[in-house]
RNA sequence: GCGCCGUUCGUCUAGGGGUUAGGACACCACCCUUUCACGGUGGUAACACGGGUUCGAUUCCCGUACGGCGUACCA
């Protein structure tokens, strides 16, 4: 009988929520759906000089609005609660004990300048690998070098000391890593990490082994960033005894810079004009550190949900359109790579685009009459929905509704300059005369009247309609480009329409 | 520096010992259209390099190059 399969996002509160940790907490979420099994988040809050007030908030927040729900978090609580590690802090220092007790782990005494002294030693020696390594812990302050009564006496005066892991000198640990396969590694190339940290916390590495040993996580499915220590939370499992019961690993390609070199960072997406976090961000210390989310920027949470899911992962068929429902059907670690990805936002706003071409269109015009009220603009739900169904087709955003239906409410204040700079007199001239034409209709008028009246008066005038379009549109909406002329004139009014076009005509003379 | 991981069109990717190397985004052209967009059709464009193994390698192995990550009492 297989296991319950159990997964954990485990993001620490130091400022917002980074896409690429939006991804890892997706994937976590698609694999415990797919198994029927659960999704937990725990908020890894360790480092306390690094809590940032608002931080845990705001990566439930975004998860929720990715439809990213918890079975188990510190919002809804669940059997191995409580789910922030500050708040199990007591829990952690017994293992680091047995892990001394059994010759795995031993105090450390050095203070940080001793640290960085060995560190520039070793590095004027040219030593390859500068670190606190069974050769070189032989050289410092611990419980190791030091006679057992000063040890003794350091320790019941309270002096301030870590526990750090006793790295084998000579050993191979291997791990089958779901993603990348055996992954084999040298205990002499790993360090004496440490353990429990002198303010009596744990470090990542304790309290991440400890948590998913005590929480029944079955599968780490995390950012490639860990691949590197995942040997030494293999080689505590074993120390601890839980060898048995240690989860899978899966580590995930990075999300990377869409140019140049590195990771993806906040930095780029100000650089490149495109959101990195999915919420807006206040840092509460740094100003600076304020960002800008999809959500803001206009993106639908399913739409980014989509196109983050494939980003490291496909479906091995040519489907693109992904609900989350379907993600979790067709979910596989096995099809998950392993390269990292540079991140190319104009898939994003493809995908946006695509959703938005296929959102309800009474939701989209919920969205437009809350920008009107906004404006102080009235206007009935009918037209708004007509406005909404001639806007959608060449909006990315949502934003681009409203701001492509801004002409239909408020009239010119200027002309685009490309256009205005074809205005002919002889398209003045018709215009003037159609102005007049729908005056004497006034009041509504249907697209079909408006196409019959404009040919009419260009039949009679004997110029070609499509020579007169181009400065039709500028007269009533200022612009070069946007839906049918005539489903404008129609949601304007005749009255409004021909106004317009006489606004136009007195504006646009001197352009002449 | 050292360790680990990676490398198919510009980007995301499929594929895998014998294929015209497939799709999507972006780009270009044409069609549709009063314009823009949508839509449709078509197009440009890729197996990093060098050695093996093999009848045959883009696919397997080894190097090299390039890239990524790690190398904290950060996660």
């Amino acid at each position: 009988m297989e296991k319950t399969v159990r997964v954990r996002f485990a993001p620490s509160p130091t400022g917002a929520l980074h896409i690429g940790g939006v991804r890892t907490a997706l994937f976590n979420y698609l694999f415990a759906k797919k198994h029927h099994g659960q999704f937990l988040i725990r908020i890894e809050d360790t480092d306390q000089t690094r809590f940032v007030p608002g931080a845990e908030e705001y990566i439930l927040k975004a998860l929720a609005w990715c439809g990213i729900i918890a079975d188990e978090s510190p919002a809804v609580g669940g059997p191995c609660a409580p789910y922030r590690q500050s708040e199990r802090k007591a829990m952690y220092a017994q293992y680091a004990y047995r892990m001394i007790e059994e010759g795995n782990a031993y105090y450390a005494f050095d203070t940080e300048q001793e640290l960085e002294e060995m560190r520039e030693r070793l590095k004027a020696a040219r030593v390859a690998s500068p670190q606190y390594n069974a050769v070189t812990r032989m050289q410092m302050k611990n419980s190791l070098t030091l006679p057992e009564e000063e040890v003794k006496e350091r320790l019941a005066s309270g002096a301030p000391y870590v526990i750090r892991v006793k790295m084998p000198r000579k050993d191979e640990v291997r791990l089958n890593d779901l993603v990348r396969g055996w992954v084999v590694v040298h205990t002499s190339t790993l360090d004496d990490k440490v353990l429990l940290k002198s303010d009596g916390m744990p470090t990542y590495h304790l309290a991440n082994v400890v948590d998913d040993y005590l929480m029944k996580i079955t599968h780490v499915i995390r950012g490639e960033e860990w691949l590197p220590s995942a040997p030494l939370h293999v080689l505590l499992y074993k120390y601890l005894g839980w060898e048995a019961q240690m989860p899978q690993f899966a580590h995930l390609p990075l999300l990377l810079k869409p140019d140049g070199n590195g990771k993806l960072s906040k930095r780029d997406g100000d650089r490149l004009g495109f959101p990195v976090f999915p919420l807006n961000w206040q840092d509460p210390f740094k100003p600076e550190d304020n960002a800008s989310g999809y959500k803001e920027a206009g993106y639908f949470p399913d739409a980014f949900i989509n196109f983050l899911a494939l980003l490291g992962w496909n479906p091995g068929t040519t489907q693109e359109i992904f609900s989350m429902q379907e993600l979790i059907e067709a979910f596989s670690i096995e099809r998950i790579n392993k390269a990292g990805i540079k991140f190319d936002i104009d898939k994003a706003r493809w995908y946006n685009q695509q959703y938005l071409k296929h959102k309800d269109e009474a939701e989209l015009a919920t969205y437009l009459l809350g920008e009107l009220s906004k404006h102080k603009v009235e206007c009935s739900v009918e037209k708004a929905q007509k406005i909404v169904r001639l806007m959608k087709e060449r909006a990315v955003f949502l934003s681009d509704i409203w701001s492509e239906a801004q002409y239909l409410f408020f009239s010119p204040k200027d002309y685009d300059e490309k256009a205005a700079a074809k205005w002919s007199s002889e398209a003045a001239s018709v215009l003037a005369e159609y102005a007049k034409d729908l005056s004497a209709h006034s009041g509504s008028i249907d697209a079909e009247k408006a196409k019959q009246l404009l040919h009419d008066r260009t039949e009679q005038m004997q110029i070609k309609i499509g020579k007169i379009m181009p400065a039709l549109r500028l007269a009533l909406t200022g612009r070069a480009a946007g839906p049918d002329l005539m489903d404008i004139i129609m949601l304007l009014g005749a009255d409004e329409a021909a106004s317009r076009i006489q606004a136009a005509l007195l504006h646009l003379k001197v352009a002449v």
